[in-house]
DNA sequence: CGATGCCTTGACCAACCTCAAGTGGCGTGG
DNA sequence: CCACGCCACTTGAGGTTGGTCAAGGCATCG
């Protein structure tokens, strides 16, 4: 059970009076920028993404979220990104308010949300980085490596990485269009790097190649 | 005095026994990525830059440090990124481990730390935003802005804003070449949007219309 | 006064974006 | 069971933007 999963023990019985369970439907949003952040949410299953928009419609998604992850733990005034759901998903509310009233009871659950935060820092770098100075293969590689891996740390295979999120999702996400998006998969595909037998499976076929792309040299 | 600004009185009667103040050249490196994260610093004075290299020389830089800023703090196992001086520049620099004991016995130590690492990640936010989906007069534009806001906050002037890095380190952090960025400054001067009489003093002309660009409709 | 380093400008080019058409898979309905 | 339509993905042609390479200004400093 991934449920309410980067909790310890006796912190869940502190938080279960606090929690609210919800399912959510594919493409159905959790949040939106500007709401008032009166909840702080953990993904329990699915896949959701985190995005910004600008006033002529042009989106960048600044992250995925997945079970075990945190959503909205950075707002104060108000949520700074919209949160929706890119596949069926289940996750954990908490009252923001409780859980920072807990927090003071708590201290070892701030120190939690502290690491948590650090994280999030740590991949929003690497996230800069790409964005600034990748060419579109190397986000590519990056991306699947990223996702690999992420698969691996739920006891899932990492080697057909599935994609649960549409490639305007990826194009988004990396900074790119859908067009760029796919004809960097094929390039790749033809150069035996990756095969792609569905536009949602991808397997890792020269993974050093795709750590020299993703310079992890 | 700057020094150590962010703290509060009696936080710093405590963290007195533990800081060691430190004075840097233009130029100097205060830590690299990969270095054992053994400090966590506090900029008192100047202007520090953060970033990260790829291993053919591509450079990002992920962040300007300003007097309050905290360094460091997102690092776990290894610091994540590169800190080097833009000007000459005085930070604190604490005991990582030492402040670590005293978060555990000061719990509202931690909560600054989480309150910093939370304006640091939506800062992040805004910089993957500006990368992924702005061009570059956008670019210089929310550059420019935060320049003047960050300049404000201080008690100084917000209207000239000084710039007190090179064009090369406004490129790296907007995902640009020098040539771009100094066109499009070239460009937003003879818009009659900006004033440049001096390669490093900028004059803020059409407050609107930066304003407009950055995407603050 | 010359040298150095930074910034600006220009010409050219390639990469990515735009616009548009084509392909394929999947679900629905006949 | 097949046909159709829908939607997402792929592919293609062409244009623009920002990068590359190179030269020229300008200020600072010895």
């Amino acid at each position: 059970m991934a449920i309410c999963s980067a909790l310890e023990e006796n912190e869940l019985v502190l938080l279960d009076k606090l929690v609210t369970h919800l399912q959510l439907d594919a493409g159905e949003v959790l949040f939106q920028e500007e709401d008032a952040p009166r909840y702080v949410f953990n993904v329990a299953t699915g896949t959701l993404r985190i995005s910004k928009l600008l006033s002529d419609g042009r989106r960048q998604i600044t992250g995925f979220m997945f079970p075990g992850d945190f959503l909205g733990v950075a707002s104060s005034r108000a949520y700074t990104c919209t949160a929706e759901a890119v596949t069926e998903a289940a996750v954990c509310r908490f009252n923001a308010k409780e859980l920072e009233a807990l927090c003071d009871a708590r201290p070892e659950l701030e120190h939690r949300l502290l690491g948590k935060a650090r994280d999030e820092l740590v991949a929003a770098q690497d996230h800069i980085l790409l964005l600034g100075r990748k060419t579109p293969a190397e986000r590519i590689a990056t991306f699947l490596l990223m996702l690999s891996r992420r698969a691996e740390t739920w006891g899932m295979p990492g080697d057909p990485v599935v994609l649960p999120m549409a490639r305007s999702d990826i194009a988004d996400y990396l900074g790119l269009t859908i067009e760029t998006v796919s004809r960097t998969f094929t390039r790749l595909k033809s150069q035996g790097v990756i095969d792609l037998p569905k536009s949602s499976q991808v397997y890792l076929q020269k993974l050093a190649k795709l750590r020299e792309l993703a310079g992890e040299a």
